[in-house]
RNA sequence: GCCGACAUAGCUCAGUUGGUAGAGCAGCGGUUUUGUAAACCGCGGGUCGUGGGUUCGAGUCCCUCUGUCGGCUCCA
C-alpha cells in the first residue's frame, strides 16, 4: 500500500514537471488537468493553433530532466478561494479558473450530477470551500490536491509515450486540448520492463497476427469495419461456430435461419428502431416499404415463435443461429476484429415461462463455462440489475423475482460474480461474462439477458394448462458473443498459437527429397482416415504436404511461421525405419507409422 | 464523428534541401535432391492510396477524399 502511494505521488509529480517544462517551452500554454493514470500520467494542454508532436518529446523530456536535476522542493500552500481565482486570472489560466469556479460552487471538480451548462460557471453564492491547495516547484505553481514527492529529484524513471486529442472535461462541445501521456516507474528497470511488455503486446496484436497467419483481411473498397475472412480464417470461424452449436444442441437448442435485410417496421414494433441510430438503411429495394440490414435477430426469432399457436407443453422453445448483424459503429471506434460493423453472433433465444427462467439460466451458464473451459480462459460474471429509476419496462415484481433468480443461479454455480446496479437493459436484467486474456485484460464476450418487453410488443402468447393465454418470457443469449471479437481476443490470448483442434492447418508433411513419395502416400492415407471427436465432433484432420524442391530448413521455417502445430518430417531414414519424425512446438519425437493416427488423436486433446 | 500521425512492389521497409523510384523476402525461369528456422544464379513486378493545386519539374510542398494507427473513460 505504502508503495502504491509513493508511485502515485511520483507520477503525479511527473505530471507537474511535464507541465512546468511545457510552460517553459511554450509560455502561452493553457493547462487543463494532469492526473495519474495506470502506469503513468498525462496533462491536457491547450496551445491554441500550435500543435505538439512526438518530435517535440525529446525537447520536453530534456527540459523535464533539467527540472529533475535541480531537485526543486514541492512546496504546499493554501489560498482562500477568491485569491485563487485571482491567481488564475493573472496567470492567464482559464481552465484552472473553471475548475476553481466548480470548487467554489460545488465543493468538488467532479462533474457527475452536474448539468453540462453549469460546469465551470462562476457563482456569486457563498463558496462551498474556503481554501484550496497549491503546489509550487521552482517558479511553477499549480492548483493541486496532491500528494507529491518531496522534491523533483525523487520521481523515478519516466518516458513520454504519445499524444492525443481530448476534449476539455470530456465534452465534445468544449475546446479540444492536446493530451500528452507519459509512463513513470520507481526504477529504470521497472520502466524498461514496462516498455518491454508494451512490445510484447504489440507482437500479439491480432491485426498483425491475422495477416501473418492469413486469417482475415480488410479492403478499402469493401469498407471500414467489414472484415473478409480467408479460407484459413473461415475454418476457424466454422469450428468456433460448431463448438458453440454443439454445446447448444446438447441443451435443446434448434437451428433456425433468417434473412439479413428486413423491413424497418419490424424494429419499429420491437422498439429497437429508435434505440439504434447506427442502423444501416437499405433504400433501393423496389418497394414502398423501408428496409434495413438487421442489427439484431431477436425480433425475427420472435416471429418464428409467433408463426403458430403455442402450448405450455412446447416450452421452453430454444432457437439458435450463427448469423451476422450489421451496425454502423462510429468510424473512430473500429478496431481490427474487436470492433466491426458486420459481426457474427452465436445468437439464441429461449421462450419460456417465468418458472422456467431458473433452469434456463442455469443451462446457459453451464454452456458458457463449458465453452470457456475449452479455451482455458477465466471468467467473471457481471449481474446487471435495475436501479430505482423509472426507465425500466415491465412489472417491478417480475424484475425483483427475476433478479433474485439470477443471483441464486450465480451462487448455486459458484460463479465469481458482482452486481452492477443500474446496468440492466430497459427490457430486463442480464448477466454479462467477462473473460481475462493472457495479458490480464478483461473482455465482455458471452451474455444472457431476460426480456419482458418484446413478448409484450409482439403479443407472444402460449396456452397454459388451465386454458388461459399467457405471455412467455424471452431470454437472449450468446456464448462466444461476436465471433470477430472473440477471435481477436483469442488470437491475442494464444499469441496466434491456436490449439490443435482449431488450427486451420493441423499437420504439414515436409519431405526431405523426392525418393519418399510413395511413403508419403501411405501417410496421407492414414491422415485422411483420422477423425477427431473432441471438442468438436467429426473434425476431419486438416493436413497438407510440402514436396517442393526446397531445403528442409526453409520448409520448417514456413510451417513454423504459420504456427502449424505439427510437422511430419519424412526422409529416407524414416522410410527404412517405417516411422515418422514428428516436430511440434515444444518437442520432437519419432512415431512408428502404425501408431501415427492414435498419436495425433492423443496429442490433439493435450 | 473529433484531434494528431501515417499511406512507396504481394510483405517489411529505404528514398537526401522538389530533378519523373530502390533493397530484402515473396513470385517466375534455371541449377541444386537437400535431415530440423532462409541453397545458388537470373528475370519480371510500382499512375509512389484517390482526385485536384503550386512549380519548368512533385513520391517529396498545399488542399480534398478514402483507408490505417494512437487517443477522445481515468478529473485540482
Amino acid at each position: 500500500m505504502q508503495q502504491n502511494d509513493s508511485i502515485h505521488a511520483m507520477r503525479h509529480s511527473l505530471a507537474h514537471i511535464m507541465a512546468a517544462a511545457i510552460t517553459r517551452l511554450w509560455p502561452e500554454a493553457k493547462l487543463g488537468v494532469g492526473p495519474v493514470v495506470e502506469h503513468g500520467f498525462y496533462y491536457d494542454i491547450d496551445l491554441g493553433h500550435q500543435t505538439i508532436s512526438t518530435e517535440n518529446f525529446k525537447r520536453i523530456e530534456k527540459e523535464m530532466r533539467k527540472i529533475i536535476a535541480r531537485n526543486e522542493a514541492f512546496e504546499y500552500f493554501e489560498l482562500p478561494i477568491d485569491e485563487a481565482l485571482a491567481w488564475a486570472t493573472t496567470a492567464k489560466q482559464p481552465y484552472k479558473e473553471q475548475l476553481l469556479n466548480d470548487l467554489k460552487r460545488e465543493g468538488t471538480t467532479s462533474m457527475s450530477g452536474l448539468d453540462s451548462e453549469q460546469v465551470g460557471v462562476a457563482t456569486e453564492n457563498p463558496s462551498k470551500v474556503e481554501k484550496v491547495s497549491f503546489y509550487r516547484n521552482g517558479d511553477f505553481v499549480d492548483l493541486c490536491r496532491g500528494p507529491h514527492v518531496e522534491s523533483t529529484g525523487k520521481v523515478g524513471a519516466f518516458k513520454l509515450l504519445r499524444i492525443a486529442g481530448a476534449y476539455w472535461r470530456g465534452n465534445e462541445n468544449n475546446p479540444q486540448m492536446q493530451r500528452l501521456y507519459g509512463v513513470g516507474f520507481a526504477t529504470d528497470e521497472e520502466l524498461q520492463a514496462h516498455l518491454h511488455q508494451l512490445e510484447e503486446a504489440k507482437k500479439r496484436d491480432h491485426r498483425k497476427l491475422g495477416k501473418e497467419l492469413d486469417l482475415f483481411t480488410f479492403s478499402d473498397l469493401v469498407g471500414q469495419g467489414l472484415p473478409l475472412f480467408t479460407p484459413r480464417g473461415t475454418i476457424v470461424r466454422d469450428l468456433l461456430g460448431a463448438l458453440s452449436q454443439g454445446l447448444q444442441a446438447a441443451h435443446g437448442y434448434q437451428r433456425v435461419t433468417i434473412p439479413h435485410i428486413t423491413k424497418t417496421d419490424l424494429y419499429k414494433k420491437s422498439g429497437h428502431y429508435d434505440k439504434y441510430p447506427e442502423r444501416f438503411n437499405v433504400s433501393s429495394v423496389e418497394s414502398t416499404d423501408e428496409f434495413m440490414m438487421k442489427p439484431m435477430n431477436c425480433p425475427h426469432h420472435a416471429q418464428l415463435y409467433a408463426s403458430r399457436p403455442r402450448s405450455y407443453k412446447e416450452l421452453p422453445i430454444r432457437y439458435m443461429e450463427n448469423t451476422m448483424v450489421y451496425r454502423d459503429e462510429k468510424a473512430g471506434e473500429l478496431h481490427g476484429l474487436s470492433r466491426v460493423r458486420a459481426a457474427t453472433q452465436d445468437d439464441g433465444h429461449v421462450f419460456c415461462t417465468v418458472e422456467q427462467i431458473e433452469d434456463e439460466f442455469t443451462s446457459i451458464m453451464t454452456m458458457i463455462r463449458q465453452l470457456y473451459d475449452v479455451f482455458g480462459m477465466q471468467l467473471r460474471a457481471r449481474l446487471s440489475f435495475r436501479d430505482n429509476s423509472d426507465t425500466y419496462l415491465g412489472e417491478p415484481e417480475l424484475w425483483d423475482k427475476a433478479q433474485q433468480t439470477i443471483e441464486a443461479v450465480a451462487q448455486k454455480l459458484g460463479l465469481d460474480y458482482f452486481i452492477a446496479e443500474g446496468e440492466a437493459a430497459f427490457y430486463g436484467p442480464k448477466i454479462d461474462i467477462l473473460v481475462t486474456d493472457a495479458l490480464g485484460r478483461e473482455w465482455q464476450c458471452a451474455t444472457q439477458q431476460l426480456d419482458f418487453v418484446q413478448p409484450m410488443r409482439f403479443g407472444l402468447t402460449y396456452t397454459s394448462q388451465d386454458g388461459s393465454e399467457q405471455q412467455p418470457v424471452m431470454i437472449h443469449k450468446a456464448l462466444l458473443g461476436s465471433f470477430e471479437r472473440f477471435m481477436a481476443v483469442y488470437i491475442e490470448h494464444t499469441e496466434g498459437r491456436l490449439p490443435f483442434w482449431l488450427a486451420p492447418e493441423q499437420v504439414r508433411i515436409l519431405t526431405i527429397n523426392d525418393s519418399v513419395e510413395s511413403y508419403v502416400d501411405k501417410i496421407t492415407t492414414i491422415l485422411s482416415k483420422t477423425l477427431l471427436m473432441e471438442p468438436v465432433k467429426y473434425n476431419e484432420l486438416r493436413f497438407t504436404t510440402d514436396m517442393r524442391n526446397e531445403s528442409l530448413g526453409k520448409k520448417i521455417r514456413e510451417a513454423v511461421a504459420l504456427k502449424i502445430p505439427m510437422q511430419l518430417i519424412i526422409g529416407p531414414k524414416d522410410v527404412v525405419a517405417k516411422q515418422v519424425s514428428v516436430r511440434m512446438h515444444n518437442k520432437e519425437v519419432t512415431v512408428p507409422l502404425d501408431e501415427l493416427s492414435g498419436f495425433i488423436v492423443k496429442e490433439s486433446t493435450m
